[in-house]
Formats: structure tokens, C-alpha cells, sequence
RNA sequence: GGGUCGGUAGCAAAGCGGUCAAAUGCACCUGACUGUAAAUCAGGCGCCUCUCGGCUUCGGGGGUUCGAAUCCCUCCCGGCCCA
């Protein structure tokens, strides 16, 4: 049976620690992104040796390839990919709104029809159709042998009105319910089982953010995600949601806010109580050239949770050619101590693929070493 | 030597009288990316101008025409065929 237990908090900064079936991970902690069983271009011992405890994998991709069932006989998904911590996975959620409202705005083509009952995708490019219900999901979570399982929930884009959000949350928290209620009973005088995870909607609006928080706090999960973030809406309202839907959470419970985020997002979401993060822009954006860089005393910077304590750059910009000093020069990781800015450029602009991991590589590296830190301040001001 | 096809922006390659500063691809430059349809996508890429716009281009030179990358003459260069 997992738990998690705090173990010191600064102001609202918290330090916690979680172990299911005896595997653990500090908190707060980030998730690197392993949607289909792979932190892309890096193999599992990679991400290990960097000092990730936890992955996220998703529900969705999954049960499509190689299915459930498959991964289930592999004796899950952890041990299929070589992974020997922890994996999170998303519920199909997200999915939602990516292959829905997103792709509708992108590619002019929606892939998602909502019903009561459930999710109909259409795969992008087949056409193939799936049907995804919150039964369904927390059954193909359970047998791709997550430790932290999401419940279904419906990811509006924004801008949102209110009263598509009210619905979409009501939809949400009734599918909340569906996945509780199935996932005890899938697990009923069961020792050994995972977490479960409500997540949290209303879009922009205060009532309902409180409002989505109450009702899964009485439904009674082992940790609160907020969801529906970073979804196009503007920034600074990341700040406010948090300051509504915080306060309801219980205190001993973990809480995770979705697809995030920003370095200087996932600082100031620590300091207002926050446990869990995950994030494609380390992996996503170093395979696109782009590099984060920690600026001079940047570690002693952090708690202003202002953006100044790192920089980015774009490694394939001309200026680097002969630039042969180290990537980072305050990073002591594999990747800046053995290559150069110009080096890693070179392998940009021709297309190795060697690239792509060296940049995944320290763009992870990166946001460990913020994770640490920040669990150092506040260990430090235990002290 | 004769014939023939061709020479278009960094490269490749469309265009064959006006709507052409010239399609497209590559290369190059810049920018986005937040629970991954993303090793992707967007913009720029003759010169000047912040913009409007202006200026010089389609091997060289000379013509025809209101107008030429597009037609004619000539020269230079390349491919192929025949001697």
C-alpha cells in the first residue's frame, strides 16, 4: 500500500516523501515525460543515473501500443522499459483536450466526442476509433502496472466560458467518482495497490476551482492534481488558481500540478505548496535545440521565484559555432563535462541524433538539479 | 568541324511575352514549444527602407516590343549525337 508522509514544510513549501509498493521518491519531485514507455531518445538508466525516482507514462498511447494486456504480461510498464522506480500515468485526460480542442485549432480536424458515458478518440491519421470510459482507464492503468493512477477527467482549453468549465468540471467530478468507486473495487482486500488521483478543473474561475477541489476532496483520493493549466490561458493566473484550490487540499495528501512547467513556475508552485510536476519542455525543447543554462549564482536566486535565475538559449544559433567553452558552465553533468557549445551545435545542424539525447540529457539534468535545490532550502530551514 | 539541347538566386530545379524579385526542394538565419499527433512547427532568405515603397536581377552584349527570364541576332560556356 503506498503513502505519503510530509516531512517538513517552509512557509508553505513542503518536503515530503511517498513510497508504493516499496518504491519511493522525495518530494517534491519532477516527472520526466515517458508517454510511450520511453523518455524520448534516452534510455531508462539515463534518466536513473540523473536521480529521477518517478516517471510519467500515458494511458492513452499505451493501451493503443502495444496495449495493455501486453504491457501486463512484460510484468508492467516499469519493468518492460528497464525502469525500476516509479511511474505516474496520465489517464487519456489530457487526450482529451490535445486530440479535441487542440487539434481542432491546429490542424482544423476534432478527434474527441465527449459523452456521459465516456471518451470516442478517433486516431489522427487512421481514423481508428476508441472508446475510453473512466472504468476503462483506471483498468488499463492498473494493468500497465502504474504506481500513481489519474482518474479521467475532461482537459477544457481555454479560453473557456463559464458555463461550458461548470459543465466540463460536473462531467469531471462525476467520472472522479466512477473511477473511486472502480478502482476499490478492483482492488478490495488487495494488500499491494497503487494511488489514486483526482484532478482538479474549472478552468479561470474561482467558485469552480473550489468547488472541483471540494468535491474530490469528499470523494477522498490520495492526492490532488490540478489540471486544466497551461492550457493557453494567461500566465499569471497560474498564482491565483493555486491560491483557491491549495488551501482545500488536505495537508498530508501529495499535490501535482499537470504539464508544468517554467523553471521559475515550478519555484514559485513549490513555495504555494506544491509536490508534483511534470513536463515536456526539458525533453521536448532540448530536442529542439533549446538550452537551459543556470546564471551566475542562480541557485541563490531561486527565492524570489523570479526568472532570473537561469537563462535559455537556442544551441543551433549561428554565435555558437566556435564557441568551444562548455555547454553550462555552472553544470558539473556528464554532457557539459565532456562537450562543447560548438560541438553540440555541430550535431544540430547535422542531424545526429546524438543531439537530441545530449540536450535531453542536460535539460534534465537542469531540472533535477532545481528540484534538489529546492528541497535543500527547505531541509536547510528545518535546520 | 556539323547538329542538337541547355545556361534562372548558395545549390538543385520550375517558369517560356505582362499577374515575376521569380514556384518548389535543400542549405542557411531567427523564433515558438507547458498532463508529447512535436528529432516538430512558424517566419525570413537579391539590395535599400521600420512600413508604404524604391532599386538592380534570370551566362555576356546587342535588338524586337508599350512591356522580355520568356522572341530575334551574336559571343562565351556546358551536355549529348554525328564526323
Amino acid at each position: 500500500m503506498g503513502n505519503f508522509c510530509l516531512e517538513g514544510n517552509k512557509n508553505n513549501s513542503r518536503l515530503g516523501r511517498m513510497e508504493i509498493n516499496g518504491k519511493k521518491a522525495e518530494t517534491p519531485l519532477f516527472m520526466p515525460i515517458a508517454t510511450r514507455g520511453a523518455v524520448k531518445s534516452l534510455a531508462m538508466s539515463e534518466v536513473e543515473q540523473i536521480g529521477y525516482e518517478i516517471v510519467l507514462g500515458n494511458t492513452y498511447h499505451l493501451w493503443l501500443k502495444p496495449g495493455d494486456k501486453t504491457v501486463k504480461k512484460a510484468g508492467g510498464i516499469a519493468e518492460f522499459s528497464g525502469w525500476n522506480n516509479l511511474v505516474l500515468t496520465d489517464s487519456g485526460g489530457f487526450q482529451v483536450f490535445s486530440l479535441g480542442e487542440r487539434a481542432k485549432q491546429r490542424f482544423g480536424k476534432k478527434g474527441v466526442r465527449l459523452t456521459e458515458k465516456g471518451v470516442y478518440f478517433s486516431e489522427p491519421g487512421s481514423g481508428e476509433r476508441h472508446f475510453m470510459s473512466p472504468e476503462k482507464s483506471v483498468d488499463i492503468q492498473i494493468n500497465l502496472g502504474a504506481d500513481i493512477i489519474m482518474c479521467l477527467d475532461e482537459c477544457p482549453p481555454y479560453p473557456c466560458d463559464y458555463q461550458k468549465a461548470k459543465e466540463s468540471l460536473e462531467l469531471t467530478a462525476r467520472w472522479a467518482k466512477r473511477c473511486k468507486d472502480y478502482f476499490e473495487r478492483k482492488h478490495k482486500g488487495k494488500k499491494d495497490r497503487p494511488l489514486l488521483f483526482g484532478i482538479i478543473q474549472g478552468s479561470v474561475f474561482e467558485d469552480l476551482r473550489k468547488e472541483s477541489a471540494k468535491q474530490l476532496v469528499e470523494l477522498g483520493f490520495d492526492g490532488y492534481a490540478i489540471g486544466g493549466v497551461a492550457v493557453g490561458e494567461p500566465r499569471e493566473l497560474l498564482k491565483e488558481i493555486l491560491d483557491w484550490t491549495m488551501p482545500i487540499l488536505p495537508e498530508n495528501k501529495p499535490r501535482y500540478l499537470m504539464g508544468l512547467g517554467k523553471p521559475e513556475e515550478i519555484v514559485r508552485s513549490v513555495s504555494k505548496g506544491v509536490d508534483m510536476f511534470d513536463c515536456v519542455i526539458p525533453t521536448r525543447e532540448g530536442r529542439h535545440g533549446r538550452i537551459f543554462l543556470w546564471r551566475k549564482n542562480g541557485f541563490s536566486r531561486l527565492e524570489k521565484g523570479e526568472a532570473d535565475f537561469y537563462k535559455t538559449i537556442n544551441i543551433s544559433n549561428e554565435k555558437f559555432r566556435e564557441d568551444f567553452r562548455p555547454i553550462d558552465k555552472h553544470c558539473d553533468c556528464s554532457v557539459c563535462r565532456s562537450y562543447t557549445r560548438a560541438y553540440l551545435r555541430h550535431l544540430f545542424s547535422t542531424g545526429e541524433t546524438l543531439a537530441a539525447r545530449l540536450a535531453s540529457l542536460h535539460n534534465l539534468n537542469f531540472y533535477y538539479q532545481l528540484i534538489k535545490r529546492l528541497r535543500n532550502e527547505i531541509k536547510e530551514s528545518e535546520k
